[in-house]
DNA sequence: TTGAAAGCGATACCAG
DNA sequence: CTGGTATCGCTTTCAA
């Protein structure tokens, strides 16, 4: 079915059944024909080659976004949908792609003709050429355009981790590190910035250990931060959480009283486990709406916005910081101005809803952040 | 950067480029142009358009995988890996979508040109035909494959559900439905089978209840279980079983003494909440190399094998059904043989590994799948 | 108001 | 051994 047999069934040229199809501006079809190329297309069942057609137009209305090799959160992949949802309301389709490292294969860049490639991570050089090689192919994000985006959300949702667990009282923290190698990287990273938010604080950081709770080393973290007068743990993820707060139980170590948990996330996981895990989040539905403001821009779609959105952030207290079983969300604002030497994000709580558990003020208002 | 500019910095016709770089066979070229002209294309950063190539040659080498509108679980995760691995070594990238039912934007299989769309449900008459009609795609699967390819799976390991509990001792059993409602539908229908299976083993069902942790649904389904002499309780996934084993130790009820609980999919979930949970899973690693091998035979690489591997599931039985924390894996094995109307899988327990707390020999050899 | 024709970039057939 | 050239299906400019 091409669009030659539409025009031989109605009876007129190739260009005119593409012009209807496409509601060409500036050609005069008269109502007629174009109403019986419109029903000979449906009658047909006619679909334009796609190949075809991104060949003659240069794009091909699909965007391309790399997973990066590390499982997604919850949040990410709340993310994604809601990026996927923006672009198709303007006309793109996005698809998403886990490139394999052991792969020889050409990667999907070279063999999709995306119009616009974006990746979680920056593109190393390699890529960037093989990526911007084909085509009208743009590229996404540029590293500071990266960090703008993610960085910064990560940044205060450590932040506010450790804010939390100060305003709880504690004085001596530890970090929990994910066992999974491929989150082993972005995992010393957040332990990195757990740091220094907490030597900010003036608290004490006991280091961070990788539990899991196929090897016991669960059970021997806990253990040992309790030992080192740590009363409370800062998680790399909800799963990290869950397990630390498993092994105190089974070690009758009371949470919240003798050890405080905080995860990161909040995934659905925080909820149904036993204690219901405190942990953070990012307005992920904005961080996507956000991604895709910035993709329709690259894209030529629309103009992008001057001021990003200020991007919000969560707080769900628990109980295994103290809160309730359902929690109470406390939400901040990110105001982001730059103060000269890299971004520094003032953190705002707003007023807690929920139960009145919340706390209050951290203000942390204009200091630095550390470790990026 | 196209085939002409390398062809016009060697000096040769741009066919003759095309045969080096596409090592076409029966083609003699010398060794020198071969490697001057191989050498410009690495030097000018050439890279084939892939809408051009696609059109030319009528295939694209990319698979598209339709998923469902419900939330995968995590063997499904799984599958969908080992699926793109066994793709990518044959060369072909896989592309996993998810249709927006809210879009009114072209579906993707009418904007992509993939060699071959694959879906994990089977595809309504109006996505059957754009699929058709989108150039030299193929479809898959139709609805018999799909049935060969994952209903029986699913009946596998339903089955297990309700044979260990069996075995275990219990005579009363209930079903906790996910809350999610595009979980509903699957959700139900894995209730009938379940339902079906307990009436197999002359054991009662006691009905589905749709478990949540947020209104309170499931403290007083459990509540309502244990009043009405339910024993144990199938749940949907391992994220509804975690729910019905919270809202049992809030409410003081013992697991799995005065309810067991078991659940679905064998997440990391199972490993990592207190009491950690029996659970079922299916080799997805297989699964995915099956519906490679399947898609590969469709796409005319391989033939397919005459006869599917047997499909392996697996039962873990953690402590939420009395078992060690760290669990004991069942492995079964699926023996497909078809009694005339329908499939009637056996299910054969292989010799428990681990600390020998596996149940043995649920002898179910030949009996009919109900319900399907 | 419609149609002819020139690309888009690569593949592959058939001469030379 | 190499180089024209038709083809893939659609878009789009220009002429009729």
């Amino acid at each position: 079915m091409t669009a030659a047999d539409v025009a031989q069934a109605v009876g007129v040229s190739r260009a005119t059944v593409g012009f209807v199809l496409n509601d060409t501006p500036g050609q005069t079809i008269s109502e007629a024909t174009r109403q019986r190329v419109l029903d000979a297309a449906i009658a047909l069942g006619y679909r334009p080659n796609s190949a075809a057609r991104a060949l003659a137009r240069g794009r091909s209305e699909i965007v391309l976004l790399v997973l990066p090799d590390w499982p997604m959160d919850y949040a990410h992949g709340r993310l994604v949908e809601e990026f996927a949802k923006a672009l198709d309301e303007a006309g793109y389709s996005l698809v998403t792609w886990s490139p394999r490292e052991d792969s020889h294969a050409r990667p999907l860049w070279e063999r999709l003709h995306a119009d616009l490639v974006m990746g979680f991570a920056p593109f190393d050089d390699d890529q960037q050429a093989g990526i911007r090689a084909n085509g009208v192919s743009k590229l996404f994000p540029t590293p500071d355009q990266y960090i703008r985006h993610s960085a910064h959300w990560l940044a205060i949702t450590l932040h506010l981790q450790v804010d939390h667990l100060r305003e709880r009282g504690h004085r001596r923290i530890a970090y929990a590190g994910s066992p999974d190698p491929r989150l082993a990287a972005v995992s010393r990273d957040k332990a990195r910035k757990v740091a220094a938010r907490a030597a900010f604080h003036g608290m004490e950081f006991a280091g961070e250990r990788v539990v899991d709770v196929a090897d016991g080393s669960a059970d021997r973290a806990v253990r040992a931060w309790v030992e080192a007068g740590c009363t409370a743990v800062v998680a790399c993820n909800d799963y990290v959480a869950a397990m630390v707060a498993g092994a105190a139980l089974r070690a009758g170590i009371a949470i919240p009283e003798r050890l405080a948990v905080i995860g990161h996330d909040d995934s659905p996981l925080a909820r149904v486990v036993v204690p219901t895990l405190t942990s953070v989040r990012i307005d992920a539905a904005a961080a996507g709406r956000e991604a895709a403001a910035s993709a329709l821009h690259e894209l030529g779609v629309r103009p992008l916005p001057a001021e990003p959105d200020p991007c919000a952030a969560v707080l769900v207290i628990r109980e295994s910081t103290g809160g309730t079983a359902t929690g109470t969300e406390v939400p901040c604002r990110l105001i982001p101005h730059d103060t000269g030497h890299g971004h520094a994000p003032e953190i705002r709580q707003m007023s807690p809803s929920g139960d009145g558990h919340g706390a209050s003020g951290s203000g942390s208002g204009g200091d630095p952040v550390i470790g990026e």
